[in-house]
DNA sequence: TGACTTGATGTTAGCGCGATCCCACGGCCT
DNA sequence: AGGCCGTGGGATCGCGCTAACATCAAGTCA
């Protein structure tokens, strides 16, 4: 209560306040079990009468270990990313590590930078996004000597461990899909993002398995900025002013996705008779929507779970052998957006 | 390139790989001015030679400093949060601070543990948001003797300084242009919460100002998880299945608002003649929707903003007199759903 | 009874850096 | 010549904590 000096509070303070030596007050906040009954209760009720919180600068010092985890992530206004977080938040918190968010914009430069920062720190693990990454910011990793995670994505290599989904599959499965469904003029509507690795691998994977049946894109757009939604519904309009007889609709995201649907429908544009429709990612959004969008669920949570339980691991036991290629299966629900053959 | 042994680097490796004392290395990798040229290039490409990562650690122990701001919120998914976020990193990315984000869940004993962790990283700031805290909580920030920032409200008392609007007095606005539109037959929507104090607030000042019309809410209903945009539909056409002759539905977020106007526009109802909406936030999703909600705007970019220049003054200039309570003005924009009077 | 455990606490020595003070040297003035 | 500065760089100490060992009383067993 006297705030007297407000000079910050020490181990010292506690331990000159219960009557014992540093030491044993240390051992008390951190729960060391070779410490008496009476003089925990001593030392606890003295540390909280003082209001002391501990330092953990100086005993990640001391100690050589820290108990975080870096997460490096592009954006968190994309959806996804929240979801990923919500599976790793979910594993960690059985441990006593904890996660810390870096975010990259989708520049190569800025991950760069954000994960100088991080390493800096010196965290017990890194998860990250993406399989590509600068040189330098490879070899950072590298040489932190931590284990490090790349979610997302499984198409290419890994520094050490990835969990993900093979965006290039997902791309395949989808225009496989649409061929099945025999739909012919194809338009694409996408972000412009030339960084959007995974946007571009499901890309080239519709367009290759559309050119295995003889099908060509027709039209594609790209936008960067602006309200997602109200980017599909404005792309579509033009899309179709443009190319009136396209059949299939294809966007890189469920929400431009949604907004191209909300359009067509107000047009009266029977979907999926006249014009086919899909998304992908899942979100959850698509729920509350009048129809069901077609689209491929990116095991988001899924990732996030599995990426945490492998740097937990690594971290419980460091010279596990790698087991650290995780390939998992989106599948594609149709939704009422996509003829099912 | 030669990883033998794979020891962390200090500042001594590259001491001795440039052939100038730690002092000199340390003085180099901070930018100070006292090197010569010539040292300096030396130093530098030893750093980046051998990859060295300098130890924050290790540094914010010794100069007592750490360049952290604690950022506590209750959420990542609501939208409305990550733009706050966007207000404080555009701030901070101008300074050497660097925002660390730590997430409730709406939950008190999830904010005092948070923040708890947070102090013990003794950051140089905190931006928390609410009003509401635990005794426990407000002690430890007012002991922490860094600059707090609460965000998002003002209805209340601040420990140090506050940026917000003032949600009580959002909803007697809306209240008003409730009235002033000639509605008389109210039903609400929100969310069950009972922790989120500002969408309380928003209510009793929208119901406040209804009664000094003589207006009553003649229906509520209150959800929890789920997709908002989902549950805005269900819970619309319950709530109208219930009680048919409403003529306004407010909704305590645009997210369920935008789902009882799909609701309603597929079910050919005509808004705003028979039944007016409004949401409250103003999310950029709304753009895309065929009509444009009635919403509040919250000002949130504006109040990361402010707070992350507040924090960032204070941290300059640490006597700077209090000058800590901005409170900003939410527009109400009528859209296409509220008749303007 | 003495050698040996066991449990509870104290002592010492850093962890990797930066604040602070210190020194050496060359140039400049009087 | 002596004094005085400014510049570049080194030496020392301590930040607040914990690992590792040392200590010491009170058992425990042959």
């Amino acid at each position: 209560m006297s705030d007297t000096k407000s000079r910050p509070l020490t181990l010292r303070d506690v331990s000159e306040a219960s009557g014992v030596s540093e030491m044993t007050v240390s051992r008390v906040l951190r729960n060391r079990s070779d410490v008496s009954q009476a003089t925990r209760e001593k030392v606890l009720a003295a540390a909280k009468q003082l209001g002391y919180v501990p330092n953990k600068i100086a005993g990640a010092l001391a100690s050589q270990r820290v108990n975080l985890v870096g997460v490096i992530i592009p954006s968190m206004s994309n959806m996804v990313f929240p979801e990923v977080m919500t599976g790793i938040s979910r594993v960690l918190e059985d441990t006593d590590l904890q996660p810390v968010v870096g975010i990259t914009d989708y520049l190569p430069e800025k991950e760069e930078k954000v994960l100088f920062e991080m390493l800096s720190w010196r965290p017990s693990g890194v998860i990250i996004a993406g399989l590509e990454h600068s040189d330098a910011s490879r070899a950072m990793l590298r040489a932190a000597g931590i284990p490090v995670v790349e979610i997302m994505d499984v198409d290419g290599d890994a520094i050490d461990a990835a969990v993900g989904i093979s965006h290039r599959r997902a791309g395949q499965q989808l225009g496989e899909a649409i061929l099945a469904a025999g739909y012919k003029r194809i338009g694409f509507m996408g972000t412009k993002m030339p960084l959007d690795h995974r946007a571009r691998k499901r890309f080239e994977g519709m367009t290759q398995a559309l050119a295995k049946g003889g099908v060509e894109v027709a039209d594609q757009e790209f936008y960067s900025g602006g309200s997602a939604l109200a980017k599909g519904r404005e792309m579509t309009a033009a899309m179709l002013e443009r190319t009136p007889d396209l059949d299939f609709l294809a966007y890189s995201n469920d929400m431009i996705g949604a907004g191209g649907l909300l359009y067509l429908m107000e047009q009266g544009i029977d979907v999926p008779g006249q014009i086919g429709l899909a998304g992908f990612n899942g979100v959850e959004l698509l729920q509350g929507l009048p129809k069901q969008l077609a689209t491929m669920d990116a095991c988001r949570a899924e990732i996030g779970q599995k990426a945490a339980e492998i740097i937990v691991k690594r971290i419980a036991n460091p010279d596990t052998a790698a087991s650290g290629h995780v390939e998992l299966t989106p599948t594609l629900s149709f939704g009422d957006t996509l003829r099912q053959s």
